[in-house]
DNA sequence: TTTCCACAGGAATTTTTGGAGA
DNA sequence: TCTCCAAAAATTCCTGTGGAAA
């Protein structure tokens, strides 16, 4: 037998739950989908276009309703001789300006031994070049900006393209923006001019509520698995949860995932509710040790702080008795020593990621009203987050004698 | 009822930082 | 590399606040 060997497993195929994977049916989507449907029925139809906007939240359906509907145009556009369709998809995840987003769509339109580089041209040259590109292709073309919103306030490339015909730039293609944004706001902050034309088609995507994610959920859910291996609870316990949480079906299907995961891992062959609570929980834990690290130093040290209160067993500590303690901190790991009203704003950065909790307490004219803290969640895995910063090792050091000094008493 | 502790946290302002263009 | 800019962090100054004690 070699090395590796096919995990015996509940799982059926679990692509099914990859962010990846397409479903061939969008499921309650219908209204939406319809929106979008007559949106872009005048590309078949050889009328005027319009651009469209796409808003929603991560994980409600925006990306696949719009994969599903472009890949339906494209099959339907070839019925007819008279239509010239071509798409080009751009995410703009990692692009924060209309220049790199032009940069990114020559880039996208040219063949690979014709790429430009990212700097050294001017904005005008780019865009010209993407004019001549968009020319050589001809017909429609279907530009899709996916989470377009990165680009902030820079929106000359949403004004651009969508006039560039009207303006003499280009003359044989019809280009056609389709904007997909994760933020509501992200039209407020557009200039007045863009918004009118890039915003003629809303198309919103609201969070799902548990029944849609059920809904969606099951019939992914019976391809996943093997079938009887998934209890009754498990599937109404994924969509709850993340209904709940983000109304998101990427969080109901990463819980549905996990639990089926866990009973892998562990060789068990049925899926139960105990297993998405567990699911639920790691997910949970692995987002708060997320905000955990992208703390600042001034957090870190703050955090640090009340973990050596509690290592001590001096929880909660008064803001007073923090800062103390936050002084010698600081002058230990060699870090700036902030003032005491910032340290209080950091107290209360940490208390909204979860990461600590308040009391507030008020004993009147004896010491007046204060606040106490004290952290929740586990000691353990603050201590390795923060020793990940090699600034912070010795006293860290320190701090884990303390809790094991504490175990031997 | 009034007083007043001891701090919370808002607002205005200054400093630092990080990223892009010259 | 330096310069510039905007955003984030820090500082300064301040007013607001709930309830025990007077």
């Amino acid at each position: 037998m070699g090395m590796f060997e096919r995990t015996a497993s509940v799982f059926d195929d679990a692509m099914v739950l990859d962010e990846e994977y397409q479903p061939d049916k969008i499921r309650e989507r219908d209204e939406e989908l319809e929106q979008y449907r007559q949106a872009l029925q005048p590309i078949i139809d050889n009328r005027p276009l319009s651009n469209i906007f796409v808003y929603g939240k991560t994980g409600t359906g925006k990306t696949v309703a719009t994969r599903y509907m472009i890949d339906h145009l494209q099959e339907d556009a070839e019925h007819y001789d008279d239509v010239a369709l071509s798409i080009t998809w751009v995410g703009c995840e990692n692009l924060s300006s209309s220049y790199q987003v032009a940069v990114a769509l020559v880039n996208e339109l040219r063949s690979s031994d014709h790429q430009i580089s990212t700097t050294g041209h001017s904005q005008q040259a780019v865009f010209n070049m993407l004019y001549t590109e968009l020319d050589k292709i001809g017909g429609t073309v279907l530009i899709v900006l996916d989470e377009i919103d990165n680009i902030g306030s820079d929106d000359d490339i949403l004004y651009g393209l969508p006039r560039a015909r009207a303006n003499g730039y280009i003359e044989d293609a019809r280009p056609l923006v389709i904007g997909i944004s994760n933020d509501f706001q992200f039209k407020e902050n557009l200039s007045p001019k863009v918004r009118d034309t890039l915003c003629e088609a809303e198309i919103l995507f609201p969070p799902y509520d548990a029944t849609e994610l059920n809904s969606i959920l099951y019939p992914r859910a019976e391809k996943a698995f093997y079938d009887d291996v998934l209890a009754d609870d498990v599937v109404p316990l994924c969509s709850a949860f993340a209904a709940q949480d983000t109304g998101s079906a990427r969080q109901a299907l990463r819980l549905l995932y996990l639990a089926g995961k866990r009973v892998a891992d562990n060789g068990e062959t049925n899926v139960t509710g105990d297993h998405v609570r567990g699911a639920k929980e790691e997910l949970h834990q692995s987002k708060v040790i997320e905000g955990m690290q992208k703390l600042t130093t001034q957090g870190h040290a703050v955090l640090l702080t009340l973990a050596s209160h509690t290592a001590n067993s001096e929880t909660p500590v008064r803001t007073r008795d923090l800062y103390d303690r936050y002084k010698t901190v600081t002058e230990k790991i060699d870090a700036d020593t902030i003032v005491e009203r910032r340290v209080r704003a950091h107290l209360s950065d940490l208390t909204m990621l979860g990461l600590v909790t308040v009391h507030e307490r008020n004993e009147g004219l004896n010491a007046g009203r204060y606040h106490e803290y004290e952290l929740s969640v586990q000691l353990d895995s603050v201590l390795e987050v923060l020793s990940e910063e090699q600034r912070f090792d010795d006293i860290v050091e320190i701090v884990k004698q303390q809790v094991h000094g504490m175990d031997r008493t």
